[in-house]
DNA sequence: CTTCTTTTTAACCAAATGGTTAAAATATTA
DNA sequence: TAATATTTTAACCATTTGGTTAAAAAGAAG
């Protein structure tokens, strides 16, 4: 028996092919033809791995909603200084995003048309904790005095905005504010850096002697 | 000869049907018998107004577009204090969000797929001359020693990122957070205030005395 | 070599969908 | 009323697209 784990294997090469596909196109707009081009095989190949495109999307889906939360738990768990865990948190999300910067936009727009089919979907994937964590660590901080009193879900939301939107808006940027691929690379690195301080600095609360 | 200004009358319903059903399904996803039905006309009518999906596209996209920056140029040009101007940034740009908060995703979709196309049907828009007298006005607070030096597109990353985010993940951020839609009404009202004294927060130099 | 798996070739089908038409019916307005 | 504009009805067509099949060819493994 031959087993397909190389990434040389067609059916690695059609589920690599079929995300990029589907995270430009969105399903409408995807064709399971350009996919087959794009993997270097044919359509009838298609049908021999996938029996058709609602199993590929399903698959696909799947995975990468699964990658959109950063896996950050035992961090948090472990780290007590609230400002470190923001640092780390910041960094960890943009990175996320990096490597796969055209994530969001296809889950937000697959969840939008649909979101009661997509969220059967992916049931059985449990609340992750995280956020319980995280939502511990603010309210001790703020119970502490460190920062400033907030709702959570709105530093959340006020978090997640400054990590993840960069990407969703990326091409009307580039067009509006004219910039390229490498500098938006660049303003992505500094991000890392300068979302952490901007928040850090917006709710922390400065002792003046 | 009937001139059409009135609501009521079966363009402008198709518009409207049309606007509702490309914003929530994209252009792919949208289904030309689901304008009509929504118009409460039939296809053959959907016909004698527009020649065809994509004419009917066009319109709808480029009015759209125009709408997504707030009309906020004179009041940048009239105020002088940086605060007060970006206080009353955030407040037209969430006011525009909630007026219409599903033109973000579409249009952030539509691009990603093809921002060629989109951005030809664009062209003629003069680049709105607001982005250069809001720089002109950070960059007078940073020399005035106001502001802390940030990259003025960082700075419109994080504010239009706190703005308009919000409306993009607010399907996943229902489920995932569990809130109903009143709920993130609610937060969005709070944000006009919220958003603005974060961003002000953070990039403000506070003269210890 | 034999067997099993993978892949191609080259068709083809059915359904969905955008698009089209012609005629009649209904309003509207001059 | 006559003329014009709007709307419906009820077909129909062409294309795209996802899906299917059967056979052969190529590769891998024992």
């Amino acid at each position: 028996m031959a087993v397909q784990v190389d990434e040389s294997h067609a059916r690695t090469r059609i589920l690599e092919a079929a995300r990029q596909e589907f995270f430009k196109k969105g399903y409408e707009g995807a064709r399971m033809q350009a996919i087959a081009d794009a993997a270097g095989i044919n359509k009838a190949l298609l049908h021999y791995y996938f029996n058709n495109k609602e199993t590929l999307f399903n698959e696909i889906f799947e995975a990468s909603f699964r990658k959109f939360i950063p896996h950050v738990e035992e961090m948090i768990m472990q780290e007590e200084d609230i400002f470190i865990i923001i640092k780390k948190f910041v960094h960890a999300y943009i990175s996320l995003m990096q490597s796969q910067p055209s994530l969001p936009l296809f889950l937000f727009h697959e969840i939008n048309k649909d979101a009661d089919r997509v969220f059967k979907l992916i049931f059985n994937n449990a609340q992750p904790t995280m956020m319980l964590h995280l939502f511990q660590k603010v309210d001790k901080a703020q119970k502490k005095n460190l920062i400033k009193p907030i709702r959570f879900e709105q530093l959340v939301m006020n978090i997640m905005s400054m990590c993840v939107f960069p990407f969703l808006a990326k091409p009307m940027m580039q067009r509006v504010m004219s910039f390229t691929d490498s500098v938006f690379d660049d303003m992505m690195e500094q991000r890392k850096q300068l979302v952490a301080d901007f928040i850090i600095d917006s709710i922390q609360i400065k002792n003046i002697q």
